[in-house]
DNA sequence: TCTGGGGTCCTAGGACCC
DNA sequence: TCTGGGGTCCTAGGACCC
């Protein structure tokens, strides 16, 4: 009988993929996507193509300094309805296996699949892909979707890697644990400061100490992550969205507090918007400002009854509004709407 | 590194109730 | 009224991911 494998299929350098597929002229060139593509502005990189890579341009890099690093890079503005159709592509091409397929981003998918043969499957896979969409991707194989999706890391660029039981503590046990998929950079520094630098020293630590610093949940849940153990469903069923929401990050910072309001109510507007498209009502309202230079606060309120009327969730945002007390000027304003989460 | 936009999940404190 | 213990909801913030 074939095994149950679990692959994750990942575009290469997805955004940048598209935008060379459509200019051939820029192959081969530094190419960054982000923002409205003015590198002056506040924006911040979307995607960095290989050659950009080079010149240490990295995703989340504000656009200046990714203009500082390579003057002679190509900036593009950030084209979600190009890629949501190239995605859409991508993920029917998937669809055409015998596999489930779960969808968790513009660019990338999990891949349930019965097979013997799972190198096999991932060359298949990736050769259709190419032929199909024209897009190169990466696949991961693995036991579950937390090694599936390490493994992905190192298929990079257009190839394909497994990482199982067999010999997940040869390769991680001595990375930092970082390369954990769910432990960034500040989570990384107190583990550190536990002892626990490596992936390895991390699988051999006291839950008991993980859960005295990082709660009960979270802190044995980390040495569950080191020791590559993870979640082995591939579903198909479409997930619920728990949240809709807009936000701005102005040009040039908002004093004026009829304009704040005027910005507010035009994004209660568009999540409204995004609500009705749900097609269930929201429950909560949240407005997120970040005052300068950079200082993030929310506020947030139950709804008394749950609605998707435009003009009672603009009520319910300049309500919300209303509770800051701050005066600073504002570089960002967001309105988030949030749906009930029912159990089951 | 003058630091986007859209999400998810967890934690912790206080309110409130029995 | 120097006052327990528990459950649940609400709210704000933090961390992470793409």
């Amino acid at each position: 009988m074939p095994a149950d494998w679990i692959l994750h299929a990942d575009l290469d350098q997805f955004i940048a993929a598209v935008e060379v597929a459509r200019h051939p002229e820029l192959r081969g060139r530094p190419v960054v996507v982000g923002g409205t593509g003015d590198p002056t502005q506040r924006a911040v990189v979307a995607t960095a193509s290989y050659e950009a890579r080079e010149f240490g341009i990295q995703s989340g890099m504000p656009l200046r300094t990714a203009a500082k690093r390579c003057p002679d890079a190509v900036f593009l503005p950030v084209d979600k309805p190009a890629y949501e159709e190239v995605s859409e592509r991508v993920m029917a091409t998937l669809r055409t296996f015998p596999v489930v397929v779960e969808v968790v981003g513009w660019d990338e998918a999990f891949v349930g699949a019965s097979t013997d043969d799972p190198e096999a499957l991932a060359a298949e896979i990736r050769r259709a892909v190419m032929a199909e969409s024209g897009m190169s991707c990466s696949v991961g194989i693995g036991d579950n979707k937390l090694r599936a999706k390490i493994a992905t890391g190192f298929a990079k660029p257009a190839g394909v890697y497994r990482l199982t039981r067999d010999n997940w503590s040869e390769v991680m046990d001595g990375r930092p644990t970082e390369a954990l998929w769910g432990i960034g950079r500040k989570t990384a520094k107190k583990l550190a400061e536990l002892g626990a630098v490596t992936v390895g020293q991390l699988a051999a630590s006291d839950p008991k100490e993980l859960a005295a610093r990082f709660g009960p949940t979270m802190g044995p849940w980390y040495r569950i992550l080191a020791l590559g153990v993870g979640d082995r469903e591939v579903t198909a069923t479409p997930y619920l969205p728990r949240s809709r929401s807009r936000e701005t990050t102005f040009q040039q910072n908002l004093t004026d507090p009829a304009e704040i309001s005027g910005e507010v109510a035009t994004l209660a507007r568009r999540v409204a918007d995004d609500v009705i498209a749900e097609g269930r009502p929201a429950a909560r309202v949240a407005v997120k400002i970040r005052f300068a230079p950079f200082v993030t606060q929310t506020r947030s309120m139950t709804l008394e009854a749950p609605t998707s009327d435009a003009a009672e969730l603009e009520r319910a945002a300049l309500a919300v509004l209303g509770r800051f007390e701050d005066s600073r000027p504002v570089r960002l304003l967001g309105v988030r709407a949030e749906f009930e989460i029912k159990d089951e």
